[in-house]
Parts: C-alpha cells; sequence; structure tokens
DNA sequence: GATTAAGGAATTTTT
DNA sequence: TTCCTTAATC
C-alpha cells in the first residue's frame, strides 16, 4: 500500500483488510458481498471518501440507496472519515432510485415526452386512477370477481418492475385473476394513455421512462457521461428496471460498485430479484467480488443463532458469519401464555434493561406486519413509555392529508384529475358526475383558475365563490413559499375537515405537521415530490420538536429495520402465521423469502436478544366470548436453532410441544415502447 | 345527480 | 372491524 502512504490516506488504516481493499478497489466492476453488521455502510462511505480524495469530482459520483437518510447518512461518514471534508461530500449525487429517476426526468423532460410540470401520484392514487380507467372502460361491471383496484396495480406494477409479459406473472402471482387477462391489458393500455394525458407518472413510470431514456446510445451517454462512478447499496433489493437501468448507465464506462447481502433479500413483492445480485458477475463481466465475513454487531452466541437459521436457505453468497464480540447472553425464545402476556413481559424487559443503564432508544420491538404492535402499543402508552413506530399505516395515506396535498397537486399540475376529484367532492352538492364535468372544463386551459367560469349546481354555490377564491391565491403565491400555501389551503379546509371527519383535533394537528414540513422547503415542486418520493416513516419524524431530547423505545416492522441496529432486540409475534405471514407460504420462494425476514429482524440485535411468541390467539371480532386457537412457533426456529438458545416461557405452565437530447426520435420512442408494452 | 344505508368481502411488507 | 361497492331514497 506505498500508493496509500504518500496520499495521506491514513484514515483508510479503520478498515480490515477485505474492507480495504474493496475502497481502493480500482476502475471496473465491484460486488460486494458484505454480510449483517459487516460494516458495509462504513465500507461504501469510505469508498466514496476516498473517490473524492483520489481526485474524482464530487458531482460526478452517483450514490443510490434505499432510502434519502440512508444516502445522507453515508455522506456525512464520507465526509467525516476524509480530509476531503463536508462540502465536498454535499455534492454527490445521492438518493433512491425513484428520485434520482424523477430528477434526471425533469433535466430531460423533452426528450422522454413529459410535461415540464409533471407529477408524481403515489400508490394510493395511481389505484384510485386505475379504478377510474376501468369504470369508463365498463370492467366487469356486475362482476364480483373482477380484481380490486390495488390487485390490477398490482398485477401492472410486477409486470413493470420485473420485465415480465403478463401472463406469467399472473400464472405466478396472481392465478384467479388469469380469466380477466384480455380486460386487465385493455385496462392497463388505457391507464398508461390517461396517466400520458394528465402529465402524471406512478412509481413505476420513474424507473419505466428513465430506463427508455438510456436506451437510445445518445442518451446512455449523455447521462452516463455524468458519472465517473455508480455506487449502489442494498443491491439484494434491486429489481429487474433498477438492474437494467444501470446497465444502461455503465454501457460506455464500467465503473459500478454494488453492495449487498443475498442472505437479506425482502422485497420481492416488490419485484425485487435476488437473481440481480447472484448473477452479478455474469451481467457485469470481469467484475471483483469481495466478501465481508467479520461482523462487528452482535455478540458470538447471536450470530451462532443467526448462521443456524440462515443455514436452512438454499443458495448463497455468504459463508457464516464470525464476531469478535465473543463474551455475551445467549439469544432467548420465550413461549408467553398469550399476546396480553407477550406484551407484559416485553415491557418488563424493557425496563429491566432500561434500568441497567441501555436507554429506550437503543432497544428496539420489531415485528412482520404493522397491525401487530396494536396490544403493545396500547400497553405502552398506559404505561407512559414512550415510542416511535417505523412502516405500517403511514401518515400521508390518512385522507385529511391526502385532501390537503391535493390542493398543492392541482395547482401544481392542473390536469392531475385525481387530485381535483378529491377537492371537488369536498363540496357538499357536487358528486362523481359533476366533478367530472368540471375536471374536463378546468383540464381544457390547464389553469385552476378556471373554476370560477364554470356554473356549480344549485346545491354547491355556498363554497363555491370560497374554493375559487382559494385557487387564486394559491396561482398567485407562485412557485415559492409552500407553508403559506398550506396556510391559506388550512383556513379554506378546517371547516370541511371537521365536518367530514371524526376526531378533528388530532387532524388539525396533522396538518399543522404539515405546514412545519413546508416550511423547510423553498419550493412547491421539490416539497411534492418529497412528499411522495420519501415520506416520512415514523408519524412522530414529522412532529415539532418539542420531545426531542426524550428517549423513546422503537417499534418496527421488520422491513423498515433494515440497515438498522440495536443493543436489545425483541422479536414479537414469531409464531407460524405471523412469521412466515400466512399470505406468504404459498411457495418455497415466499416461504425462504420469510426466513431472511426472521433472519433480518435476528442480526438486528448487538448484545440481546428476545425473541417471543403467544401460545394462544383470541379472535379478534366477536370479544363476547373467549374463543381463541393455538399457535405453533414459528418453522424457522427448528431444533437446531433452538439448540443456541435459551429457552423459557412467561404466563404458561411448562414449555409447550415442540410441533409446535439530442436524437429527435426519442419522444416518439420512448412513448410507443412505452404504450406497447401491452399491445 | 347526490347522499345515505345496508350488505359483503377481506385482512403484509414499501418506493 | 373496516373498507368498498351497490342499491335505495332524496
Amino acid at each position: 500500500m506505498t500508493e496509500l502512504a504518500h496520499d495521506n490516506l491514513d484514515w483508510l488504516s479503520d478498515l480490515n483488510p477485505q474492507q480495504q481493499k474493496a475502497v481502493v478497489h480500482g476502475d471496473g466492476p465491484l460486488l460486494v458481498v458484505a454480510g449483517a453488521g459487516s460494516g458495509k455502510t462504513k465500507t461504501l462511505a469510505y469508498r466514496v471518501a476516498y473517490l473524492i480524495a483520489k481526485g474524482t469530482p464530487p458531482e460526478r459520483i452517483l450514490l443510490m440507496t434505499f432510502t434519502r437518510r440512508a444516502s445522507e447518512e453515508m455522506l456525512k461518514r464520507a465526509a467525516g472519515a476524509s480530509t476531503c471534508g463536508a462540502h465536498m461530500t454535499g455534492s454527490v449525487w445521492g438518493g433512491t432510485f425513484h428520485s434520482m429517476a424523477n430528477r434526471i426526468l425533469r433535466m430531460y423532460s423533452q426528450q422522454s415526452g413529459l410535461p415540464s410540470d409533471f407529477t408524481v401520484m403515489d400508490e394510493g392514487d395511481s389505484a384510485d386512477l386505475m379504478n377510474v380507467v376501468r369504470h369508463e372502460l365498463n370492467l366487469g361491471r356486475n362482476d364480483k370477481r373482477f380484481p380490486r383496484k390495488s390487485t390490477c396495480l398490482g398485477i401492472y406494477s410486477r409486470c413493470v418492475n420485473g420485465c415480465e409479459m403478463m401472463e406469467p406473472v399472473l400464472t405466478k402471482h396472481y392465478p384467479w385473476c388469469l380469466e380477466y387477462k384480455e380486460q386487465l391489458k385493455a385496462l392497463f393500455s388505457q391507464y398508461v394513455i390517461r396517466k400520458q394525458q394528465r402529465g402524471v407518472l406512478d412509481y413505476d413510470d420513474l424507473l419505466l421512462y428513465w430506463l427508455q431514456l438510456l436506451s437510445s446510445d445518445a442518451m446512455a451517454r449523455e447521462i452516463g457521461g455524468r458519472f465517473d462512478h455508480v455506487l449502489v447499496d442494498e443491491y439484494q433489493d434491486t429489481n429487474t428496471v433498477q438492474a437494467d437501468i444501470l446497465r444502461g448507465l455503465r454501457r460506455f464506462n464500467s465503473n459500478i460498485t454494488v453492495v449487498g447481502d443475498d442472505a437479506q433479500s425482502i422485497y420481492s413483492f416488490r419485484a425485487a430479484n435476488v437473481r440481480n445480485i447472484l448473477d452479478f458477475p455474469q451481467q457485469f463481466p470481469g467484475a471483483t467480488v469481495i466478501t465481508l465475513e467479520q461482523n462487528y454487531r452482535s455478540v458470538e452466541p447471536i450470530l451462532e443463532t443467526t448462521n443456524r437459521l440462515i443455514s436452512q436457505a438454499r443458495e448463497r453468497f455468504t459463508k457464516d458469519l464470525w464476531s469478535a464480540r465473543r463474551e455475551g447472553q445467549r439469544p432467548v425464545i420465550v413461549t408467553c401464555r398469550d399476546e396480553a402476556t407477550q406484551d407484559q413481559f416485553v415491557v418488563a424487559k424493557i425496563l429491566e434493561h432500561y434500568e441497567q443503564g441501555i436507554p429506550l432508544h437503543k432497544q428496539a420491538v420489531l415485528f412482520r406486519a404493522g397491525h401487530l404492535s396494536d396490544s403493545l402499543e396500547i400497553e405502552l402508552t398506559r404505561r407512559n413509555i414512550s415510542y416511535h413506530k417505523y412502516g405500517g399505516l403511514r401518515f400521508l395515506e390518512a385522507a385529511h392529508v391526502k385532501d390537503l396535498i391535493s390542493f398543492l397537486r392541482v395547482t401544481e399540475n392542473p390536469s392531475d384529475e385525481i387530485a381535483w376529484f378529491r377537492i371537488l367532492q369536498m363540496i357538499e352538492g357536487i358528486g362523481p358526475a359533476t366533478a367530472a364535468k368540471i375536471i374536463t372544463h378546468v383540464t381544457k386551459s390547464h389553469d385552476p383558475r378556471a373554476l370560477k367560469t364554470f356554473a356549480p349546481p344549485a346545491a354547491a354555490k355556498a363554497n363555491w365563490t370560497e374554493l375559487g377564491q382559494l385557487m387564486d391565491d394559491l396561482v398567485t403565491a407562485g412557485e415559492g413559499n409552500p407553508a403559506a400555501q398550506v396556510q391559506r389551503i388550512r383556513s379554506f379546509y378546517d371547516d370541511i375537515m371537521a365536518q367530514r371527519y371524526e376526531n378533528a383535533q388530532a387532524r388539525r394537528r396533522d396538518l399543522e405537521h404539515i405546514e412545519q414540513v413546508a416550511s423547510g422547503y423553498k419550493s412547491r415542486r421539490q416539497l411534492l415530490t418529497d412528499l411522495t418520493l420519501d415520506p416520512p416513516n415514523s408519524t412522530s419524524d414529522i412532529a415539532a420538536n418539542p420531545l426531542k431530547d426524550e428517549d423513546w423505545l422503537v417499534l418496527s416492522t421488520i422491513h423498515s429495520a433494515k440497515g438498522c441496529e440495536w443493543d436489545v432486540v425483541y422479536v414479537i409475534h414469531a409464531s407460524d402465521g405471523c412469521l412466515p405471514s400466512d399470505m406468504a407460504t404459498d411457495n418455497d420462494k415466499q416461504i425462504e423469502e420469510e426466513l431472511r425476514l426472521a433472519y433480518v429482524a435476528m442480526t438486528r440485535a448487538r448484545n440481546f436478544l428476545y425473541v417471543t411468541w403467544p401460545l394462544r390467539y383470541y379472535h379478534r371480532w366477536g370479544s363476547y366470548t373467549d374463543k381463541h386457537v393455538y399457535s405453533q412457533i414459528s418453522r424457522f426456529l427448528n431444533d437446531d436453532v433452538r439448540a443456541s438458545c435459551e429457552l423459557a416461557s412467561f404466563g404458561t405452565s411448562g414449555y409447550p410441544d415442540d410441533r409446535s437530447p439530442m436524437d429527435d426520435d426519442i419522444v416518439g420512442r420512448v412513448r410507443n415502447q412505452i404504450n406497447s408494452m401491452w399491445d
């Protein structure tokens, strides 16, 4: 490493030999297979710092991560590690695939055939638009079994993200929809046209348009040529379109670094494809593969258990991980009498560790699905233990929040019909039919102020002028100062909200939070983009900061816990049916993903790991009886795994049974290719 | 054409 | 229980 010495790269000595090799890798494709807790973030951060130190201008580096927070975190570490400083890493292109697509498509909107003011729909809006089109096409009129809107969108999304035809997608994932194949094709084809007419994109379109743009040599040269190095984190969770985008970006330069762990691939429901990481060496010929196997996170006994757990998987890159942290408590598997007992156990342990000096925010409770923490949350509230919940039902999906945002959206893009629908239906006396008429009227002039020139039905007169005035004010306010616009909207919307929904007080607080968030933005467009592409993932994230220095416990879905670590981890509801989820036991592939999910959950623990499962589940509805079913322990906690753990029970007597731009043609081509997918 | 009432179906993970 | 669609009424 003579080279390092004369460049004063002393800070590299922080790394182990494998990490160092990855960091100083020269040109050409590089795959870093990084086991859980093996210093993956550090390695990627240091590589960014190294590239900059070696003279790559930061704005010529593209760093793609799973969340924006992850990229901010990484760049902060890069700045801290090296001598290059924060001012350098500040200009690295960092973010998610979707936010990067948004940025690129804004720059090249003309070449993509998109209006410059296009807006991005979230999933709910996309499903609503799908539904509008479905009714217009008269599909499944009197057919109760026609797939529901979210299922339709799910099928569409799978086809797009997995680059697969309808037939195999339906056969594999939606066999009960096979008989609707032709109707779905017609629906999707019209859905695509409708989005183009309205200047809206769904999540999938962001990737799809980006990929199509790169299919032209000229654009691939132009866009790919902006970056000397492309780095991708969590590569095991990318889908086929994303892998194709990377290949498109690297057609004329092979500097690409991907980091991931095939044992932690947990997003196949979003069409993520483990093959991307397994086949990387074939897809990018000449790739160097480096494996990181030393775990810095967990104590040895925890690692012993998680190694045994993941050994049940069939195809893997990674070998077993080893830890230098020898001493430690073995994981504890706790059988509880029922859910309430499980809550009692978890709370008691949390307090016990807290007394021992581990603050709440260094402890986390993990679970498979958002609702599985409902009863625990009630218990925590009762005991006055504050917590932040990540994942599960999201803030932006609440009706009143979507209502408010709709006003911003139509101001930004007056053709956004789903947003208009929401707004217009709020007005007393306007239903779907009148709303549709108004939308046609407003869309014609592409100006929200055109509302005033529409004669409303008599029943709607009262609020009509007020709404017109609001739209006037919003247009006049222009691009800037979105917080003031939110405030103006609230003055109109507050009464409507109070009338339409219950607990207006709580909802009002939500809207205040939005205003607070908006105050951090200079442009309305940027605010809207971030709200849809990078939504706050904990309700308390967006809360004003009165509780800022208070200590809080973390509750999280396993998916949202990816990449995190805590001193103490509680994995609750480790019973068959919850983990693996009943919804995902149709085939081996799904079950194997559930296994990886269990692995991700358990490898988040540094010092203490508790895996709990309730023996009885009471029926949720029909609380008048005490009917219950017995559950069995998760099939993943087999004899081998259990042999490495302590077994305990709580509230039960004894341990139960085991059974337990250059190319004018691009515009047309992109459009044609996207449209022809459904012919 | 809008609103409300009643009946029926379903129930994960997230950009 | 909740969400969503459909049918009946205003």
